[in-house]
DNA sequence: GTTATTGCAAATGATTTGCATTGAT
DNA sequence: ATCAATGCAAATCATTTGCAATAAC
């Protein structure tokens, strides 16, 4: 069930990001960059390790968390927490504003337009508003078929 | 900047759910009881621990944990990852249907009522959707006003 | 050559568990 | 009296840190 539609703007764009906020580009940064744009599903941190170390054994933890942290950081990488599966990451999408189909089996997630936000939404007190948070969670197509929802 | 505006029917509802689940009611139960209808913000681990200290300078943090967790499963706490404080409880609202503002600074919360999902939004795909979430963040009012936001 | 990045090992922090004791029913 | 809940200590799991060796610029 692996995915290999392979993003190759994404990934151009993320090596772009870390050269921009002044990391260097290390191997192991490359192939991070080519881990999340192969993927449209969130990976653990241990997902993350496994996969580097097809290409590079000698990988350590430590340096897999440093890294996804900073790409968090400088925005090319989106977290998330699930409550059953601790905190994953995903390649962020940052060319515009959008949520998220998650699939709650395979985590794979896909895009959507709608945002609750463009609605003229009466909120109650004053709050000023900073941000905010939109997700639908569910089971996907192939999963369904797959039963392995 | 402590809230005390006391919700009995949210305490004695959280102690009947505890009593209707098979949970023997104990003192300490009982005070988490309280602290969860004394507030409308979200509690970590540690701030549950203090508070309980209070009256009981002997409770134990596994203890906590324990009934934390407990409560949750049982719906009586609704729990929340922050991305940057990690894991939080408050006192679920299980009488119905709504989203939350959640203020940044003292994590207070405020419900509405507009659900995104009674809109008809069109999806990609054919996702068997299970549920949803919606939060907006920001500074509430009173924050706004004492300048820690 | 200079400075950031890596791998290692060890430290931290959060949460969980086993077990004898205590307390609610 | 019975069985679940507690407190303690120790175990586990996730994440972070210090530091010398290494690799990118």
């Amino acid at each position: 069930m692996e995915e290999h539609k392979h993003d190759h703007d994404k990934e151009t764009e993320m090596i772009a990001i870390m050269s921009r906020s002044g990391m260097r580009i290390t191997d192991q940064r490359r192939t991070l960059a080519r881990i999340f744009s192969d993927t449209d599903a969130f990976l653990s941190p241990k997902d993350v390790y496994d996969l580097m170390r097809d290409k590079y054994p000698g990988v350590s933890f430590d340096t897999v968390y440093r890294n996804l942290r900073m790409l968090s950081e400088m925005g090319a990488l989106e977290q998330f927490y699930f409550m059953e599966g601790g905190l994953k990451f995903k390649g962020s999408c940052i060319s515009h504003h959008h949520h998220h189909l998650i699939c709650l089996n395979c985590e794979k997630t896909l895009s959507f337009e709608y945002c609750p936000m463009d609605q003229q939404l009466k909120l109650p007190g004053s709050f000023k508003i900073v941000s905010h948070r939109f997700e639908v969670y569910g089971i996907c197509d192939e999963c369904q078929q797959t039963g392995e929802g």
